[in-house]
DNA sequence: TCCTTTTTGTTGTAAAAACAACAGAAATGT
DNA sequence: ACATTTCTGTTGTTTTTACAACAAAAAGGA
């Protein structure tokens, strides 16, 4: 745990507090640390959520199966973001979706149902927590949003240009990496791998984009 | 205002508070009520959104246009439901959406953010407050996600499948009513509306499922 | 380095969807 | 009740996509 403090400090979920402070609600927490190897399965649909999962590092994506056995990609997680914290305050704590870990993580583990219980107005710092839990929140409801944004448009091209652009301002450059390798972009558009790889190579011979691996530069005002 | 009392003690973001504690914050909110008519625009992209606003009565759609001019339904929102929760935390509020009546609404609008800076610790009942706000937003957050699942089905059959299926599962029971009609329905699983009518029909023809208007009955499993 | 595995790109074909144009049904207003 | 408007369903055609099979490039290991 000491081995992670520091990062554990940075986290969002814990902004604002001292040092005291966040001793204090790790305690109240029971909070542990569990790490992941790429490929591993850190939730799977129909567990029930109880405590708060923060990725301290590694990458864990946000999948669902469809009925019909096709891969969804919902999100890519990364360092200080939180997994399905939206099911710890619902009513319905069955996860809706799976947690796969791809790239070796380090999990930090809160015990929210317990502290909530015990220290509901008692802890005094529970109040800046659950503040910040609202923030996070709210930050991933906006990207979910941007999500349904990219995969909304009504063709693959324009599925591309609309995600390279949202990647493009939240970079704030035209230049940019990309998170997802070609499989995953096209799990996460919702398209077809091969038919995105040729738009990709159209988009490019038009001279709108251009791209070596992950790396792209975006050539217009979308 | 006295008009609206009880709808408004009744909204799940002031659950939990006395009369005495909802005056209270009714007061430090400055709180106040607005009437809109269906097709007026609540909100539009771009907006700054620093307030709260609570549906008291009526119908609203978030929406989004794509950069090429296509309508996108994000969500149809009612009764008690919050408009843009999401913005009022994040560091960017300037709305992602545009947020259109449909049917004649009531809304209530909370001064968030002059609230928020006088009572951080001061106003006991902020803590009840944003933890109602936290649920709430880890509600809508589970729907977002529910419909990236619907719409994220690759054929048209599926998606409808899959949304009957949800919408099903949510009224506990194969027969249930729509909240869209067909236009609005394609809109929100992005498909086009005489394909989606020709799907519906052959889904009845094979006995998959029944329907009448808005009525619907689901036959099968999915 | 060379071999193997994984990732990405290309092409042709079959399937599905969008689109347009229209017909029928239901709702609305007078 | 009738006319008008809105909503829903149907059909044929064009466009787009998925899929399969394979080629090329990159990454990883011995």
């Amino acid at each position: 745990m000491q081995k992670y403090y520091q990062k554990i400090k940075n986290s969002p979920i814990f902004y604002g507090m001292a040092d005291f402070e966040l001793d204090r609600m790790l305690e109240c927490f029971k909070a542990s640390i569990k790490n992941y190897e790429a490929g591993d399965t850190i939730i799977r649909r129909g567990d029930i959520i109880t405590k708060i999962y923060v990725i301290l590092e590694g990458e864990v994506n946000i999948e669902k199966d469809s009925y019909w056995g096709r891969r969804i990609i919902i999100q890519k997680l990364h360092e200080n973001n939180n997994i399905a914290l939206s099911l710890v305050a619902s009513k319905n704590t069955e996860s809706n979706i799976n947690a796969i870990c791809t790239k070796d993580a380090t999990i930090l583990i809160l015990n929210y149902e317990k502290c909530s219980a015990m220290c509901q107005n008692a802890c005094m710092h529970h109040g800046a927590f659950i503040r910040n839990m609202f923030k996070i929140l709210s930050k991933e409801n906006v990207e979910l949003v941007e999500k349904i944004e990219n995969i909304s448009q009504k063709s693959i091209r324009d599925k591309l240009l609309t995600y390279l652009s949202n990647e493009s301002e939240k970079n704030k450059s035209n230049m940019f990496e990309i998170q997802f390798n070609r499989q995953e972009l096209a799990d996460y558009l919702n398209i077809d791998r091969s038919a995105m790889s040729f738009e990709l190579s159209k988009l490019k011979r038009e001279g709108l984009i251009n791209y070596k691996k992950n790396k792209f530069i975006l050539r217009v005002e979308v």
